[in-house]
DNA sequence: AGGTTGACCTGGACGC
DNA sequence: TGCGTCCAGGTCAACC
C-alpha cells in the first residue's frame, strides 16, 4: 500500500491521537510471519508503556515509549502493501485480519491490521533509536542526492525504489516524479546528468510535499488512521494510466517492466 | 558485490 | 453464479 506520504499521513494522525497516552495491554494475532521480534518481547516491551510521539522514518512508522524513567523503546510497524495502522473505541468490532491491539488506558485501541501479511511488527531497544538505513528523499541536498547513483548500472527507477539509497519512495512516486522530470525509467542511474539529477531531485521532493498535502494516494484499500482516503491519485499523470494518453503531449503511455515492477512513462516526453 | 528474479499473502477485477 | 487468471502501494532470500 503505502509509501512516504501514505505512511507519514497514517504516522502524523496515530500521532495526533495517542500522544501521552499509556498502553495498558498488548494483545498479537499468533500469525508468525507478521513478528519480526518475538511476539513476547513486543508485548513485554510495550505492556504499561508510555507513547512518547508516533513518527514516520522511511516507510517505517516508528512509536517511541518509555517505560519507567529513561528506559525507551521503539515499537517498529511497517505496513507492507496493505496494512493499516487504526485508532478505535474498544467497542468497534475487530476488523478481519488484525494482528495486534495495544489497548489505552483511556478505553482506545491502536490497531494493526494487514490482509496480505507483507507488513512487520517489530521493537527496538537499541541505544539512540531507530534510524533505519537509506537517506530521507523529503530533505536530501542537491550535492547528496548527486552522489547517490553515482556509478550505479542499475535503471533509476530501481534505484529509486532501493529503500538503502534513498528510503520512502516507492511504485507510484518512482513513476510520477520521473515523468515529471523528463527521465526515462530505464536509463542507467549512473549516467544522469547532473542537470537530469536537479530535476529528478526538485521533482520528487514537489511530488511528495504535494502528495503529503492531499493524504496520500488512495488507490484501493489505503486509509489513513481515521479511516479517510487520500486524494493524491486525481495528480497522477502516469501511474496506473497505461495506453491512456499523456497529460502533457498525448502520446500513448507505455507499459513496461523495471526491476520487477511495473512502470509507466511517456515515451515522448521522457527521454 | 551489484543486479535480477521469484516467493511471500489475500482479495478484487475481469473474462468465459 | 462460479471458476480461473491476473494484478496490486513492498521486501527479502536466493541466484547469476
Amino acid at each position: 500500500m503505502p509509501e512516504l506520504p501514505e505512511v507519514e499521513t497514517v504516522a502524523n494522525g496515530v500521532d495526533a491521537r495517542v500522544r501521552g497516552q499509556k498502553i495498558a495491554r498488548v494483545w498479537t494475532s499468533g500469525k508468525p510471519q507478521t513478528f519480526k521480534s518475538a511476539e513476547s518481547e513486543i508485548v513485554e516491551t510495550l505492556t504499561g508503556a508510555k507513547i512518547e510521539k508516533v513518527r514516520r522514518v522511511g516507510k517505517t512508522i516508528v512509536m517511541d515509549v518509555v517505560r519507567g524513567k529513561a528506559h525507551t523503546a521503539q515499537f517498529l510497524v511497517h505496513l507492507g502493501m496493505t496494512g493499516r495502522l487504526l485508532v478505535s473505541k474498544a467497542e468497534v468490532p475487530l476488523p478481519p485480519h488484525t494482528h495486534a491491539v495495544l489497548s489505552l488506558t483511556d478505553g482506545r485501541e491502536v490497531r494493526f491490521v494487514d490482509p496480505r501479511r507483507f507488513g512487520r511488527l517489530s521493537v527496538e531497544t537499541a541505544e539512540g533509536g531507530y534510524a533505519g538505513p537509506g537517506v530521507e528523499p523529503t530533505t536530501v541536498s542537491v550535492e547528496e542526492f548527486a552522489t547517490l547513483f553515482k556509478g550505479r548500472k542499475l535503471a533509476i527507477k530501481a534505484a529509486l525504489l532501493n529503500q538503502s539509497i534513498l528510503h520512502g519512495v516507492g511504485n507510484i512516486y518512482a513513476d510520477e516524479s520521473l515523468f515529471r522530470a523528463g527521465i526515462r525509467p530505464t536509463k542507467q542511474g549512473g549516467k544522469l546528468t547532473r542537470v537530469e539529477l536537479e530535476r529528478l531531485r526538485t521533482a520528487l521532493q514537489q511530488v511528495l510535499k504535494k502528495a503529503i498535502e492531499l493524504g496520500g494516494s488512495s488507490v484501493s484499500d489505503y486509509v489513513d488512521a481515521d479511516g479517510v482516503r487520500g486524494f493524491f491519485q486525481q495528480e497522477h499523470k502516469v501511474y496506473g494510466r497505461a495506453g491512456e494518453s499523456c497529460k502533457d503531449c498525448g502520446a500513448a503511455l507505455k507499459k513496461i517492466v523495471v526491476g520487477g515492477r511495473t512502470t509507466i512513462y511517456c515515451p515522448k516526453c521522457q527521454r
